[in-house]
DNA sequence: AAGAGGCCCTGATAGC
DNA sequence: TGCTATCAGGGCCTCT
C-alpha cells in the first residue's frame, strides 16, 4: 500500500482537480471497508464543497467549506482513480498500479463532481473513509501518532530518549506509527540501508550518531520518493497482460540474493521476516 | 507498559 | 488444468 510518499503524490494530484469543487452525488457499492460506512455517508457528502486536501502520515484529509472533514486511508490496496466525464471515459490514474483502465472489481465508492468523478478501489478493503464533524475530532484522530520524519519534533533527543530501555529491533520501531508516522515496510528497509544499520539491531544499543543518521535518512528517503512520484510500485499486469513500466528505485527492497548497490561493497541482499513483515538488508555494510 | 501475535480481506504467484 | 500454500505497500485489537 502507499506509504507517506505515495499518499502525498495522490494528494497533490487530487488537489489539482477537486479544490473548490462541489460534490454532486456519491454512490457506494460496498460499505464494508475497514470501518463500515455509515448510512448517511452519501447524503453527508452531497453538496459539500472541498476547500482543501491535506495529508498527515498516510492519511488523506478532505477539508469541507463547512469545517467538517473526511479522513481517507488507503490501507494496503486502496487506489483512487479520476474519470473525466464527456470524454469517452478517459481516466487519469492516481493509483500506483500502472493500469490504464479502471479495475473491473472493487470500485467501492464513486464521488461525482460536475465534470469528473473519482473512484475508490480497494480489493482487500483495509482502507477506510471516515466523516469527521469538527476540528477537535480531527485532532483527536491523530493524537496517538508520532511525528512525521519531517517534523522538527523528530529530532535526536526525541529518538534517543524514546529508545531508552526499549527492547525491540529498530525495524519494528520504524514501522511503529506511535513512534514515527508515515514510514511503511518498503521505506523502513531503505532507510536502514542508507543508515548502514542492520534491521535486527536493538534500539537500546544505538548510538546518538546512529539515531541522527536514521532521522536524516528518513527525511531523505521519503522526500526523494515524493520527488520521484512515489517509488514504491509493484509491477502490475493489466487486463491485456501488459506489464507496468514504472521504475523501481529500491536499494534493498525485493532485491534478495542480488548484489549490494553500495559502491565497493561485496555484500549480498538478505531477506528476513521481522515482526511478520519481509525485511531486506545488505549482509555486509549494515551493522 | 511494552512487546508478541492474531486478525481483517482479495489476488497473484509458486509448487505440486 | 486445478488444487493448496504463501505472500503482499497497514493497523487495530487482545493477551501476557
Amino acid at each position: 500500500m502507499p506509504e507517506l510518499p505515495e499518499v502525498e503524490v495522490v494528494r497533490q494530484s487530487l488537489a489539482k482537480r477537486i479544490i473548490n469543487k462541489k460534490i454532486r452525488k456519491v454512490i457506494v457499492r460496498n460499505r464494508n471497508l475497514r470501518f463500515k460506512l455509515p448510512h448517511n455517508f452519501e447524503n453527508y457528502l452531497k453538496n459539500k464543497k472541498i476547500s482543501k486536501i491535506g495529508r498527515f502520515s498516510k492519511y488523506l484529509i478532505l477539508y469541507f467549506s463547512d469545517n467538517s472533514y473526511c479522513l481517507i486511508h488507503l490501507g494496503m490496496s486502496g487506489t483512487i482513480h479520476i474519470i473525466n466525464k464527456n470524454k469517452k471515459n478517459k481516466i487519469t490514474n492516481l493509483s500506483f498500479y500502472n493500469s490504464p483502465t479502471l479495475p473491473k472489481k472493487h470500485n467501492h465508492i464513486e464521488i461525482n463532481f460536475e465534470e469528473f468523478k473519482i473512484i475508490y478501489n480497494d480489493p482487500r478493503r483495509f482502507g477506510f473513509f471516515q466523516l469527521i464533524k469538527s476540528t477537535s475530532d480531527l485532532r483527536n484522530k491523530f493524537l496517538h501518532l508520532g511525528p512525521e520524519p519531517f517534523n522538527k519534533k523528530f529530532n535526536s533527543k526525541y529518538v534517543y530518549s524514546y529508545f531508552y530501555n526499549k527492547k525491540k529491533n529498530i525495524k519494528s520501531f520504524l514501522l511503529d506509527q506511535n513512534f514515527v508516522s508515515g514510514i511503511g515496510n518498503i521505506y523502513a528497509s531503505e532507510i536502514l540501508f542508507m543508515s548502514k544499520i542492520k534491521p535486527t539491531k536493538n534500539v537500546n544499543s544505538l548510538s546518538k550518531i546512529k539515531c541522527r543518521s536514521i532521522i536524516l535518512n528518513s527525511k531523505k528517503v521519503l522526500l526523494n520518493a515524493i520527488n520521484k512520484g512515489g517509488s514504491s510500485i509493484r509491477n502490475f499486469k493489466d487486463a491485456k497482460g501488459k506489464i507496468g513500466n514504472f521504475q523501481k528505485n529500491f536499494k534493498v527492497y525485493q532485491r534478495e540474493g542480488l548484489n549490494c548497490k553500495r559502491v565497493h561493497c561485496k555484500g549480498v541482499i538478505k531477506k528476513k521476516i521481522i515482526s511478520k513483515r519481509s525485511t531486506f538488508y545488505c549482509s555486509l555494510c549494515q551493522k
